[in-house]
DNA sequence: ACGGTGTTTGATAACGCTGTCATTCCAAGC
DNA sequence: GCTTGGAATGACAGCGTTATCAAACACCGT
């Protein structure tokens, strides 16, 4: 079998068909007589046929590719994470993933600019935004504008065009603001996250709740602003830990900051979870890869990415009519970096 | 400016010219006054024309893109960087970039098998292997024989085809070892990498090497296997650090196996690097993000994989006849995580 | 002014597929 | 047997570029 030079005319030949009848079986079309439909793939088959991208593209303007935008190269493995997603559906699915990392670095003016220039040049059938490119109003714009389906992971509002799928940020964060609540913490410290992704104001928002549901008030010295990223957690929790009234436990907005409140704590002495304990949100893999690993919410990342890369797929091929919106629950996952407070006052110092 | 929707036929109307000429500007061709080029930019700016890829594609037979194979999703981190170079490359030189996962589990009955039906339905103008797929021969035999361009990112040999690209593994493993060797430490344990890998065999080299230059013996118990991921790390750590002799020091092969030597130290309730230094090895994020921080080789991953990307682009366009094969020096990180080994009997247990 | 030698430009045929629409086939109904 | 209508198939015209090759042009020396 000479694979990669059959044309589909060779095939037809060889099944005795019209290339159009080929063209019917290669892309499952209906109404081919089965006896026929299976002559024809034998002939493919033998020739090691496999249709030319770039003519089907052109001859029916498409180009069954999908674009993965993200913009922040910090917090890689969420994106890693969701690529992987990504991708196992759109192979499965008979489309081709690009990735588009997009920013003001790339050389372009604005993100709007790069995504117009990527749209245009690569002429993707959809997109997928990632935070914080899928709450871009230019961003949006331009695709509506160009009338490119879109999906979006993790936006902070959703606007009854585009797919949606989300993590169910608020409630998780709750829940792990409740577990240390429960494990008997009271100064419960709180590092937000980039104010650009909508997580961060859920996530800040479930922490509240549950603070307020156990009738524990909210101390502002105990909130700390944050990036996502593990310097920007470290610094944080370098502050917090230095306060004179410390906290006994430091919610990081996700497990990159985490891993860095860990390490401001070992760095000012403190053992983690004696002194204080520390709890992420993501089940990133640097949450298992901590000493001591991470208490955290999981955030199953493949598994959204998978299913808003079928809804868009879904309504590319105008399966559905109106966009989904998914929310995926975020279990708690406990690990040891979150303990009970240490029963001396809460002030006294480690030796 | 309409974009995306503009022909080349609409911008030859608009500057005067026979498409072709448009053609010749848009490709830089050369044979084109500037006069009459400029004029073609401006219709071509005022249009916001962007050829379209599949007519490009189908006229000329090629993609203008790579596609970047990689294997494992363990050690995910090394990819990552490795793709950011390439994208880095791909882009500027106005090539896309296919990310093509592969491997056994995709449904392929073999590596070799994925790898020839992904490149012969992407049709990409050339590949880029990692390891280690960058040694299956059968792989390779399948590349050759369509005569698919490929570069290869850390082989276990050169073949006078592709270009290459790998780091100096054994002189960076020798002076990792030197510098534990130099602090003191006699009883230097070794966790070697995946034996698929290249990289693997020379680090081991690159320890013995060191060893033996110093006039220390090699202790077998002292090596053991590992799979450069966290677990198969911390695994052997554990049986290093319960040796009745125990080691003063652990070189791991990378830096996700480091982490999980760190982590069964922590386990065992032995400090590092008081009771147990710990190297490892590339500089990945993980090593700034354990605590204490990695001491380590830095592998300068992005910089390696931009470059191959660029000799196979020149490739492409046969402004190379051989191909280059370039290799990369591993400087040493020196992090809290390797000190002087403690003056009391090594095979004395902390408190 | 003339031929010679590039350099610049254009007309037109691919490239391999899909979309449109016409045609053929076949089974059911009278 | 003879319609009839839907299912099955095919002829052919694009899709928007690049490649080929020929034509037009510019500039040189004589």
């Amino acid at each position: 079998m000479a694979s990669g030079k059959a044309t589909i005319t060779d095939v037809a030949a060889r099944a005795g068909v019209s290339i159009k009848t080929v063209s019917r079986v290669m892309n499952r079309e209906p109404n081919v007589r089965s006896n026929t439909r299976e002559r024809v793939r034998e002939a493919a088959a033998a020739l090691g046929y496999e249709p030319n991208p770039a003519a089907r593209g052109l001859a029916s303007r498409r180009t069954f590719s999908l674009g993965l935008f993200y913009e922040n190269p910090h917090e890689f493995s969420y994106t890693q994470r969701a690529f992987e997603g990504v991708f196992a559906n759109c192979a499965s699915a008979g489309y081709t993933l690009l990735l588009l990392p997009c920013g003001t670095d790339a050389g372009a003016s604005s993100a709007a600019d790069s995504v117009l220039h990527l749209v245009t040049q690569t002429r993707v059938d959809g997109v997928i935004l990632t935070a914080p490119l899928c709450d871009d109003d230019r961003v949006l714009a331009v695709l509506r504008e160009r009338d490119t389906p879109t999906a979006r992971i993790a936006p902070a509002a959703t606007d009854g065009l585009s797919c949606t799928v989300r993590a169910g940020d608020r409630d998780a964060a709750r829940a792990v603001t409740e577990h240390l609540l429960a494990l008997g913490h009271r100064r419960i410290a709180f590092i937000k996250g980039d104010p650009r992704h909508g997580a961060s104001a859920e996530r800040f928002a479930g922490y509240q709740q549950a603070l307020q549901a156990n009738g524990t008030s909210l101390d502002p010295l105990l909130v700390a602003e944050g990036l996502f990223d593990f310097d920007s957690g470290r610094r944080a929790a370098l502050r917090l830990l230095n306060l004179p009234h410390r906290p006994t436990a430091i919610f990081a907005s996700n497990d990159d900051m985490a891993a860095g409140a860990i390490a401001a704590a070992h760095a000012l002495g403190l053992a983690v979870p004696t002194a204080a304990s520390v709890a992420g949100f993501d089940d990133s893999p640097i949450a298992s890869r901590t000493w001591p690993p991470l208490c955290t919410a999981r955030q199953p990342v493949v598994e959204m990415a998978s299913a808003l890369t079928g809804d868009l797929i879904a309504q590319l091929r105008g399966e559905i009519d109106a966009p989904r919106h998914r929310v995926f629950e975020c279990p708690l996952v406990l690990r040891d970096s979150v303990a009970a407070p240490a029963t001396t006052p809460a002030s006294a110092r480690e030796p």
